[in-house]
DNA sequence: TACGGCGTGTTGTCTGACAATTGACCCGGC
DNA sequence: GCCGGGTCAATTGTCAGACAACACGCCGTA
């Protein structure tokens, strides 16, 4: 059913989890025989996996595995959730606040909807609040019985699991501020503590808006990384 | 003298600047033929493309720009100088400070050599404060001469326009701090004021540690955004 | 020992073809 | 007039085979 680029990219990624780190893999055309597709798709595949930093790719030499371990940084799209299952923390979702209320005319121009539905809530790990998170998400883009039922503290895992509207990527703002008001209460904090705050807006694959997030999280938790790659040739200044 | 499908890459990249979003490009076969390159070869190009979310492509449809603009972010291993640059804001080098030590245990480790030259400096725009960065290098990695001669801010410009070695990524741990001591007094802002911290680590291609990188923002003048993207089959745990 | 050519294996590129998919067009039936 | 289905052209996706460029080890030679 799926296109075969992508089930070589699936394969190559499970093929990697099994490798060491420096290790070298099969040639080209033996691995395109071993997969069961042309030369050309598994390059389509390993291009992909290049540009993300999984293998490296040698003309003459051969491709292999980087000797270091790129963890999984920022520029994957996962909810706090799933960040966090990832390393075996525990967390859990406490006090929530689901508001109904007409959107703001900046929200209203963002999301194209006159009414917005604006969740609150402290994310905890290990039982200590760690983060405090605001969606405002279009009125109707999740039915209420489905946000009731099945909300457990992650917007982003919601519309994945649902897969409607089908998402693409989020764009977000990173940005230091002090804890005050209603946020410093929330994670129970003094005012003035200092915070690291994510603005994002999520698109869907039409470009859409679908939902705006705030994130305030206490240091120490949770590591932000990003990996910042040189450009090759890909930006027009050069 | 660059390899074909970067001389292709960096041609879209600037195909792309002069087109506008929802625009059709071209059909492989009569891009490739406009840009001497085998349909192959474009191919690989646009899949790099494709995979920062500079082009959509759709079998049967076409090749197109997408609706939305993804302003460059933080994925783009470039240094603060070509990012003012490229918004067109005046940015100089303030006071500097060169430094000659011994590495402590863990750069020794992290960068492999014994002796270490730490460069300390703060960064204007528009003749205010707004950065300060403190590089750590391995002795030998720059000519002191080079060093000397061609500083002028940015460490990653310099050793990107040298070549050597050839740098790949590096990867960042992003954290809210308060200002104190040296980096306050630098700033020119009170202690206790909230800065943005990045912490890097600059890796060559083969996976060597050359420098590392801690620099210290004062809010509002740079934006850092970061696009997340959802899988698409490339990680394993699907 | 030092050095330079040579052979082998790898990724990079080219060529040509066919498959799968999409969207538009045309035409007939109601 | 409107709707539905089939056909067709255009485009990207995939395939197969070949040659080019490159890196590295091997070996013969000075």
């Amino acid at each position: 059913m799926s296109k075969p680029y992508q089930r070589t990219a699936h394969a190559l990624a499970e093929l990697l989890e099994r490798s060491e780190p420096g290790e070298v893999l099969p040639s080209e055309p033996r691995l395109a025989e071993q997969l069961g597709v042309s030369r050309a798709t598994l390059r389509e595949a390993m291009s992909a996996l290049e540009d993300r930093g999984r293998i490296v790719r040698r003309q003459g030499v051969g491709t292999y595995v980087p000797p270091t371990i790129i963890e999984a940084g920022l520029e994957e799209l996962i909810s706090i959730e799933t960040m966090a299952a990832r390393v075996g923390l525990e967390v859990e979702m406490g006090d929530s606040e689901i508001l109904h209320r007409n959107s703001d005319p900046e929200e209203a121009q963002l999301l194209g909807v006159d009414q917005v539905i604006e969740i609150s809530r402290v994310i905890l790990a290990e039982g200590e609040t760690v983060a405090y998170l605001v969606d405002t998400i279009g009125k109707g883009m999740i039915p209420e019985a489905v946000l009731a039922k099945e909300f457990h503290g992650s917007v982003l895992d919601l519309l994945l699991e649902r897969g409607e509207p089908a998402l693409e990527y989020s764009k977000s703002e990173i940005s230091a501020v002090f804890a005050e008001g209603r946020i410093a209460d929330r994670l129970e904090v003094p005012a003035g503590s200092v915070l690291l705050r994510f603005e994002a807006s999520l698109f869907t694959k039409d470009g859409q808006v679908v939902d705006r997030s705030q994130g305030y999280f206490l240091p120490g938790t949770f590591k932000f990384h990003v990996v910042r790659r040189v450009g090759r040739g890909l930006s027009a200044t050069a």
